[in-house]
RNA sequence: GGAGGUAUCGCCUAGUGGUAUGGCACAGGUUUGCUAAACCUGCGUCCGAAAGGACUCGUGGGUUCGAUCCCCACUACCUCCGCCA
């Protein structure tokens, strides 16, 4: 959400962002609108204070009368006024974020320019299987079943695979602790002002599950209840910036993707995610250090699991509604043989915030709305795909990333699993676990 | 699912149909000074340069000239019972 202050000082600015975006936006409507909210609040606040004044003690039957009389006006007025907030409200609502100077103009993501490079592509001396013949061969998924059972894009992971989870998502978990982050385990079933506090909503509604009828949905990232978790209240200057790692279960409907992606684990309606979120003060430029260190941790997993990528600057009719700026990370997926996002890091300056009344007390006294910030730190099982994928052999085995090895107790993965001698420490010191 | 209870500033707390009390914590200042104390000031939100005004006692309605207080609904939390990973 942007201030009406702002939209008022800045009108072209916000009117070019939005054709940007490719969205469209009713500012003079909504100029018009805050115009009369004004008038009325005026009015309404003048009758307010002649109502006031005579509450002192028992008034007599004149001002009693005259009370009744501010009554029926203010009821009329505060009408007006209901009507006008929800119109306002509404078209407010839709009026996405400002990108910031650096972000390049572009329609789709073709305009999305690549910033960096990292890694060696393999090469391989045979030829390259998908991930979805090394699962099935390995039986490492089973996604006839997962459909039969769950729907379309149903899935099962199974054996090492979903030993494979369980340590990466571990793993990444562990390491953004060690840098200083709150780990945090989020809930995936949310209010609706979460949704529309962090800004898929109003735009993303048929994304996004609904439980019932009541006000219960499934967040499809846990950046929802996370950046949510501050809702409504004023923070302290000095516990600035606020760090988390993140996880929780992600549901997505994607439902403006039917043709895409149907096989396999790319694109799933439920998984599992580690993601980071910032909760800062209101500086840009410190919000520009947090985004490239969310960046760099970003980049780092990728780095430790030795798996190349690239970081792509999305242009700005690529980034969504509330970002200022954003990254995404694409890592190398060797059977499509080109990049497969994996991680999205965002500014959103304070859009969320404002919208989720999260606020921060300076030393001055003042108080002002925080900027908020998240990154994905690691999704799965869309990570198995560029794992399974860059570390096939020809053999048609799996080795298993190095810093991986110790969590799930096998160097590769070679056949069905049935026992597996741990080659990691153990509660008993006997390689067991009980 | 059933029965009771509670909701007032960051924390604790008083309160009544006439517009929110005190303490702790916090911030600034003064003075004295050995990890500090005493005193003064400020300390819910919004608009405003200020004066000032409006809003605010979980949320939303209602009654009333006037509601933190009375009525209704909702939400969250607590206690007990039941069920349950």
């Amino acid at each position: 959400m942007l201030s009406l202050d702002f939209i008022r000082a800045n009108k072209s600015q916000v009117i070019t962002a939005a054709k940007n975006k490719n969205r469209k936006v009713e500012i003079d409507k909504i100029l018009t609108l805050d115009d009369e909210r004004r008038l009325l609040i005026q009015k309404i606040q003048v009758l307010r204070e002649e109502r006031n004044k005579t509450s002192h003690g028992k008034p007599d039957e004149k001002t009693i009368k005259r009370g009744k009389e501010i009554k029926e006006e203010i009821k009329k007025l505060e009408d007006q006024l209901s009507t006008n907030h929800q119109s306002l409200d509404t078209l407010l609502s839709f009026v996405p974020n400002v990108p910031l100077d650096e972000v390049p103009i572009g329609k789709n993501e073709d305009d999305n320019v690549e910033v960096k490079k990292w890694g060696k592509i393999p090469e391989f001396d045979f030829e390259v299987k998908s991930h979805l013949d090394l699962g099935l061969s390995l039986d490492l998924f089973d996604l006839e079943r997962g459909s039969k059972v769950s729907g379309f894009r149903g899935y099962f992971l199974k054996n090492q695979a979903a030993q494979l989870q369980f340590a990466i998502l571990f793993y990444v978990f562990q390491k953004l602790v060690a840098k200083g982050y709150t780990p945090i385990i989020a809930p995936s079933i949310v209010k609706g002002f979460t949704l529309f506090g962090s800004g898929q909503f109003p735009w993303g509604e048929q994304e996004v599950y609904k439980l019932n009828d009541e006000d219960a949905y499934l967040a499809g990232t846990a950046e929802v209840p996370v950046t949510s978790y501050f809702s409504g209240e004023i923070l302290n200057e000095k516990d600035l910036p606020k760090k988390f790692v993140a996880f929780s279960p992600c549901f997505r409907r994607e439902a403006g993707s039917y043709g895409k992606d149907v096989k396999g684990l790319y694109r799933v309606h439920e998984f599992w995610k580690v993601e980071q979120v910032i909760i800062a003060g209101s500086d840009i430029e410190e919000s520009k250090k947090l985004h490239n260190e969310l960046q760099k941790n970003t980049e780092e997993i990728m780095e430790d699991f030795n798996i190349p990528y690239r970081r792509l600057m999305m242009c700005t009719g690529d980034m969504g509604e509330p970002q200022i700026k954003k990254y995404d990370t694409e890592i190398w997926m060797p059977y499509r043989n080109g990049y497969g996002e994996i991680a999205s890091n965002s500014i959103m300056g304070d859009f969320q915030t404002r919208r989720l009344k999260i606020k921060y007390r300076k030393k001055d006294g003042s108080t002002e709305y925080c900027y908020s910030l998240n990154d994905t730190a690691i999704p799965s099982p869309r990570i198995l795909i560029a794992i399974l994928e860059n570390y096939q052999q020809k053999d048609g085995s799996i080795k298993v990333p190095e810093v991986l090895q110790s969590l799930v107790g096998f160097k590769s993965i070679t056949h069905t699993l049935t026992h597996q001698e741990p080659i990691f420490s153990s509660p008993d010191g006997q390689g067991r676990y009980r």
